[in-house]
DNA sequence: GTGCAGTCGTAACAGGCGTTACGGTAACAT
DNA sequence: ATGTTACCGTAACGCCTGTTACGACTGCAC
């Protein structure tokens, strides 16, 4: 063997330099290079890690997903009823604070971006399944005498307000503030008779 | 004079471009280039018409900002009831068809253009407030009894719905279909009392 | 110590980008 | 008819892109 070094490591950081020239520079500004620069490398390590920039992106996107995941699922399991957890979720995919705004722009930018990458949009859409399966499980044990049908509804409809609240508040941060955007999910989780 | 022709004809054919560009190969591909082919022109009269790329882009989403007013306009003047009103006024903003999920992806790849172009993000802030400001008038008349602040409350949560369902169905069309999107629709104004 | 394999910075490549320059053409004013 | 002016295709410019090639370096095996 030569030289050791931690290859899961470097593609992480590599995933994090994406996120952070996608959330600062834009998809128009995402290169190899900017991201080289981000991580404080040249693109030789970033071409040595990756075979392409597809590869590095795809990468980056599910590092992502799988993140946030695990942050729903402390979310989760630390939520004390399941209309605690239910709301604990759905609050985390708002963007109140500079970080979840970061992650909202970031979000934005690589839907956009899978719109001319096929695999990238198949990532999309199998981490989104997952999420609206979740939001299912989470309305069903807080409303379990609900029909499938509603429950299925209910989740759609919660999903589809948290995502579009954050990529209003990611491009108008003074429009929609962390108290509107909470109010906004209280309310809507109360009139659906789901609130605490 | 010399020789005339209708330029704000060429300006909207142009932008019309834009937005095929946009809907068929995404934000990566918007190139000069590629608009004047998807225009049946050269990069000649493109730049003959706009100063730079820029400037382009900034009417292309200016006059889709436009158009979508005039039609969202229309279905209000047309409406029986002013619930009627709030109802077509937001399922306008849905992606129930191949037009309308087309129009969704373009509007997802302007605000991920507008993250690395301070007057896009500007175009964008004033036509989404002045969208908000148009819910708030339509829940208004829908419930004339509610205090100012619920208004504000469920027009965001009206509105961020609308726009996050638009943007999965864009992304997942197979798994949001329009007659679940309308459900979650008629469903949420249901709960919040605005129902027909 | 020597060989070797993985590491990754440097430099170059071809291709595509936004933009500019130029010139032939076409319609209007005179 | 002629001059003039806007039109807009063509071609080129320099820059930046993703990707490749190369080679110096480094640490392990023996």
């Amino acid at each position: 063997m030569s030289r050791t070094v931690d290859q899961a490591a470097q593609q992480e950081a590599l995933s994090r330099a994406v996120w952070d020239v996608l959330a600062q520079q834009g998809l128009e500004r995402l290169t190899v290079r900017a991201v080289a620069t981000a991580a404080g490398c040249t693109t030789g390590l970033v071409m040595h890690r990756f075979p392409n920039r597809q590869a590095l992106l795809r990468h980056a996107r599910e590092l992502l997903h799988e993140t946030s995941r695990r942050r729903v699922e402390a979310l989760e399991a630390a939520a004390a009823t399941p209309r605690g957890a239910l709301r604990a979720v759905l609050r985390q995919g708002l963007a109140i604070d500079p970080e979840s705004i970061n992650g909202s722009v970031v979000w934005i930018g690589f839907l956009a971006a899978a719109f001319a990458d096929d695999e990238l949009i198949e990532i999309h859409r199998r981490n989104n399944r997952l999420w609206r399966e979740r939001l299912e499980r989470l309305v069903a044990a807080a409303a379990p005498e609900w029909a499938a049908r509603r429950r299925a509804t209910v989740a759609v409809a919660l999903g589809a307000m948290v995502e579009g609240a954050a990529a209003f508040a990611a491009a108008d941060p003074d429009a929609y503030p962390a108290a509107v955007q909470e109010e906004m999910l209280t309310e809507t989780l109360r009139v659906y008779g789901l609130g605490e």
